[in-house]
DNA sequence: GTCCTATGATTGATCGGCGG
DNA sequence: TCCGCCGATCAATCATAGGA
């Protein structure tokens, strides 16, 4: 059929991707609450904010990864390793600090 | 805010296998709109997602212009000129608004935020 | 330039909740 | 109990960006 339609009405899709770091800040919360992936309408505006994109860019980005993540799972594992492993570091330090604070504390 | 910052009954398995969450086996209906086999023979329903033609977009925006929301004797007149069902003329039109109210809050941001720092 | 995969945006339609 | 709307999301697709 005539699969020729929207050759005009579409010309705003000029796309750019988005940051180095502003996809890393969107992929480490995204795995670091991977159990329920869906940010409340603030964290999206949180999220915006740091990654200095739209809320509805955010809303595409989670509504796109998420339906991407579990049709293939298997071919994000690398990368959800990655942030686990990062997010695991930085609790670690979060800890090692408080235990070190916690032992000069009490001799 | 947050609330599932840890996980409920999980030490800390997984290192190397993720889990497999509710969220991940979520599964939408299948589209029920459009009649049923029309075609017998290809024995094809309408399983997919409806192609709008041009004019019937065409059509369905001049509408919305004049009118944000339809009677009911207005979506029954539309959606026989249009040749789509009744459903498919009030959620394209549920669609619509939602977008334009999307268009008008992404038109109203962008440049508002230095009111004292310029 | 060619080909293929990654990715942001769009959109018809679904899901759950609310009000009439 | 049924219906329309809202807000969020799904799922498929479009078109470009980026890399080999």
């Amino acid at each position: 059929v005539m699969i020729l339609r929207s050759r005009f009405l579409d010309a705003r899709r000029k796309r750019r991707n988005f940051s180095k770091q502003a996809t890393e800040i969107l992929n480490e919360y995204f795995y670091s609450h991977l159990s329920n992936p869906y940010p409340s309408e603030e964290a999206k505006e949180e999220l915006a904010k740091k990654c200095s994109i739209t809320v509805s860019q955010v809303s595409n980005w989670f509504g796109n990864k998420r339906i991407r993540y579990k049709k293939n799972i298997g071919k994000f594992q690398e990368e959800a390793n990655l942030y686990a492993a990062k997010t695991a570091v930085t609790a670690a330090h979060a800890v090692a600090a408080a235990v070190q604070n916690n032992q000069t504390n009490s001799p | 805010e947050d609330k599932d910052t840890a996980c409920p009954a999980e030490p800390c398995p997984s290192a190397g296998t993720a889990q497999t969450f509710d969220w991940m086996r979520v599964k939408r209906n299948p589209p029920k709109t459009a009649k049923v086999s029309e075609y017998g023979l290809l024995g094809q329903p309408n399983p997919i997602r409806t192609n709008f033609t041009t004019k019937q977009l065409t059509e369905l925006e001049k509408e919305f212009h004049f009118n944000k929301y339809l009677t009911r004797a207005r979506r029954v007149e539309i959606a026989a000129t249009l040749e789509l069902n009744e459903t498919q003329v009030k959620i394209w039109f549920q669609n619509r608004r939602m977008k334009q109210k999307k268009r008008e809050k992404e038109g109203l941001a962008p440049a508002a935020v230095s009111r004292s720092a310029k």
